[in-house]
DNA sequence: ATTGAATTCATACTTTCGGGTGAAGGTTTT
DNA sequence: AAAACCTTCACCCGAAAGTATGAATTCAAT
């Protein structure tokens, strides 16, 4: 925050200046005090969004869709469209016999998809697997 | 957006509308042309803070801690403070037996929890019950 | 002091999970 | 075509999780 407002005053000294070199310049050349007026305009409104800027950046922080699946990790894991499907629903909390169902596929299918993916995330169990899906941005 | 542009636009035209009147009161009564100046720097600095918030304003977002405990739910649900710990650990991926082992407690004491919290959130499985837990803000 | 909730533990039983192995059918790549 | 990979499924086995019931202990509140 004082960073900020010495940041602040040092810009603004430094414009000050350049507006006395250009009322300086532009005097002498019989400018109009229109396009005078508006550099001075248009230089403060820049100053004055980036001071505005600066003064908050703090406390935000840019909001976007909040999840992006990271497909680097998938590939590099190797793990394969049905076993990234099969830990979707299993981060929602569905048993393999209700994953079975709903891929329409048999239990031991499951069984043997979340196996590797056990493997290949390094894990024991599925609410591991679950965090680490997450923390690797795999999943929601 | 294009609400913003338009905005924008129109304290645009309202400022100049105010300078043009200024520029007639003052120069008639031949007050400086720094003064002048300085009145456009800060109404525009003004105006490009308000514009620069104004265009970011809807990516941004307050940042506080990333984790506030909801009591209340807590209390609704009555989840005891030893069933809560027992919901955390649970979160981090371990089983009913490290649950045990870290609480210097029973298997069978951990079991009678998590049967009780799964009561309580109404839930069938503990990736069930992590879920839960961090929709209702019960867990990080 | 008694009631009531929380915590602890046990036993017994069922279900789900996870590991290991093997294998058939399909697709893609070489 | 052959190799490599994905998907599917099966069987077995042991471990972990979950259900039900009952009970002892502690601790706060009435």
């Amino acid at each position: 925050m004082k960073r900020t407002i010495l940041l602040y005053g040092l810009a603004m000294a430094i414009l000050i200046f350049l507006l006395k070199y250009l009322e300086y310049r532009l005097f002498v050349r019989d400018l109009s005090v229109e396009f005078y007026v508006g550099i001075v305009a248009v230089m403060f409104t820049l100053l004055g969004v980036w001071a505005g800027l600066r003064l908050t950046r703090k406390k935000i922080v840019l909001v976007g869709p909040d999840f992006i699946l990271n497909e680097n990790e998938l590939l590099r894991l190797e793990i394969s469209k049905r076993e990234h499907e099969v830990l979707r629903l299993m981060a929602q909390g569905l048993s393999n016999q209700e994953i079975a169902d709903k891929l329409f596929v048999s239990l031991n299918t499951i069984k043997t998809h979340t196996s590797n993916l056990f493997l290949k995330l390094e894990v024991k169990r599925r609410t591991q697997a679950v965090q680490r899906g997450k923390e690797l941005r795999l999943i929601p």
